[in-house]
DNA sequence: CGGATCGGGAATATTA
DNA sequence: TTAATATTCCCGATCC
């Protein structure tokens, strides 16, 4: 029920900017404000006009999801699904596993971590918040375990969306960009605008269709029970979290199948 | 000091 | 019915 209207956002999506590829492009061009922001994440003129868009955005996901959608966008919603497969039995190890050798990185690491020096693939949809990673270069994850596990679930099992999906379909929009940003999306850190959170918790709240508003507050406990299960992580930087690397490369799988649809 | 963040216990709700 | 996954409330700890 509540999914239609993140259907009809990715429709949104799609028509507004012929999906995510351009989408990966606008946001690279801007990046550059992006980064201003993060050197001054107090600045509230960063990302004044990004609300008035984030306001029609929380309008317009409330009017259609009280409409009835045509039974055509349903099946073209539902076949852009990106995350119906990946997310049902691919998980099992995360950052519990890997918790010891993180908490390691952690202490290494003056600021947020990588991966135990692994890394992760090459061009970075946009250069990060902090990019000065880049000049050791890049390194390709090792052969990585074939990340298939689409399971064959054919089960229409439409699972509902998660929130750490969400986070990644907003890290992967232009207009949130005063909401929520990669501070380095090579390793999955990335963190909450001080001024904006708010508005992204709204937004995830309606989307889920909750009785009462979401907050920053409740939604980073939420995030706090990811950090149990593994698919995001707290780092010690201000409203910065950090994806598990499984779920990052996950996510970004599904993503990459969705732009090919 | 005080506000913003962080962290987690516990009860409750929702859904597969 | 149950387990997983939030959501909601709350309160103490920390940070700046």
């Amino acid at each position: 029920m509540s999914s239609c209207s993140f259907y009809s956002f990715h429709l949104t999506l799609r028509s507004l900017h012929g999906g995510h590829f351009t989408a990966y492009s606008m946001l690279a061009s801007l990046e550059p404000i992006h980064y201003l922001q993060e050197l001054h994440p107090q600045d509230p003129s960063a990302g004044g006009m990004d609300l008035d868009v984030i306001d029609e955005y929380l309008k317009e996901q409330t009017r259609q999801n009280i409409q009835t959608r045509t039974e055509e966008e349903r099946l073209l919603a539902e076949n852009s699904w990106p995350w119906r497969f990946a997310y049902e039995s691919q998980y099992g190890t995360q950052c519990d596993t890997e918790q010891s050798q993180q908490q390691q990185v952690w202490m290494n690491l003056p600021s947020y971590n990588d991966w135990g020096g692994e890394y992760q693939y090459d061009p970075p949809p946009c250069s990060d918040t902090d990019s000065h990673s880049s000049s050791s270069g890049y390194q390709e994850f090792p052969p990585s375990p074939p990340s298939h596990s689409h399971t064959t679930s054919l089960s229409a099992g439409k699972r509902k969306e998660r929130l750490f999906q969400f986070l990644y379909e907003m890290l992967q929009t232009p207009h949130m960009r005063s909401c929520i940003w990669w501070v380095q999306s090579a390793n999955g850190t990335f963190q909450f605008s001080s001024q904006n959170k708010e508005k992204l918790a709204e937004m995830w709240g309606k989307r889920k269709g909750n009785r009462k508003t979401m907050t920053y507050q409740k939604m980073a406990r939420a995030l706090r029970n990811y950090s149990r299960t593994g698919e995001i992580c707290k780092v010690k930087r201000k409203l910065t979290y950090q994806f598990n690397e499984r779920t990052l490369r996950g996510l970004q799988n599904n993503a990459q199948k969705f732009s090919q649809i």
